[in-house]
DNA sequence: CTATATAGTCAATTACATTGACTATCATGT
DNA sequence: ACATGATAGTCAATGTAATTGACTATATAG
């Protein structure tokens, strides 16, 4: 067995299942948890808040989305309870956007989740390959960067 | 401490905006070749066929969408002149799907937008570092594949 | 030669995103 | 102070793509 493998898949398709393992993770534990109402994006949403984050226009943009769906995106999770939105008092066009108690708790199960999956992964492949897929993932993501115009 | 960067952005959210590069990349290269109607997971069909696929129900697998909905897609590819479907003469239940001319041409060109990506990835971070990546990203498929029954 | 599993279709519904038109707030320049 | 323009978000309508449920046809096993 010369260890050659077969294996030259894409990286688009890789990336693809390899993110769909912490979503699947992440789904199962929250719906483990009673938090089984949470759409498609909102977890992102949750994830990027509960790293303490606010500004909705900034979510927008991370999203890559449209204003108005980001709008409905909040809006739902406004009202199954996991988000409050609030007029930024420094400028009144803005709004911000804060994790409720509910939301919180999702969010800590969600991180728990990803966090088992990263232990696991560690485990496997080791702390210093994991370093190395985050830098060329952070290439990837400037190289994104520098081909596009401001959207929306 | 010096250069501890802040960066410790949950892998989830890396792999996202890493595999956006590629999905804008690919889109922008189709448009301006005049392949401007390829539905969202059509870029993934097209990109497993060319590299040598035809089984229907596998990609329906691969893509972890229901039945319904690869139909739907395929219906969509094959209206749009991108693909052809065959009933499979050894197992008459089964649909064969391959690429058309159009379909093979915008798959060429979708491929070139993606080596031309890897291309500049690899000048940024070094092969090195991107076969570290591979593994990485295999290991995690491979921990969402044991975490899971067999769906649909 | 029934029983069961597999591959796919049809129809209806639902989830989510987009486009277009609008309001409110803020920042500037005169 | 106030016109101008940019920014942040909403409302309404539409469109795209996914899901669920019910079904047909072919194949495989007992």
């Amino acid at each position: 067995m010369p260890d050659e493998p077969a294996i030259q898949i894409p990286l688009p398709a890789l990336l693809r299942h390899a993110r769909h393992t912490y979503g699947a993770a992440m789904r199962a534990a929250l719906a483990e948890g009673g938090y089984d109402d949470i759409p498609g994006n909102g977890l992102y949403v949750i994830g990027a808040l509960a790293l303490g984050e606010a500004p909705l226009s900034q979510i927008i943009r991370e999203l890559r989305v449209s204003k108005q769906a980001a709008g409905q995106l909040v809006d739902a999770l406004v009202l199954r309870g996991y988000l409050d939105r609030q007029v930024d008092p420094a400028d009144r066009r803005r709004l911000t956007v804060t994790l409720t108690e509910r939301g919180r708790a999702a969010a800590d199960t969600q991180i728990a989740a990803r966090m088992a999956i990263d232990a696991e992964l560690a485990a496997w492949v080791g702390a210093e390959k994991i370093r190395h897929a985050r830098e060329v993932l952070a290439a990837l993501i400037d190289i994104g960067r520098s081909g596009e115009p401001g959207s929306d």
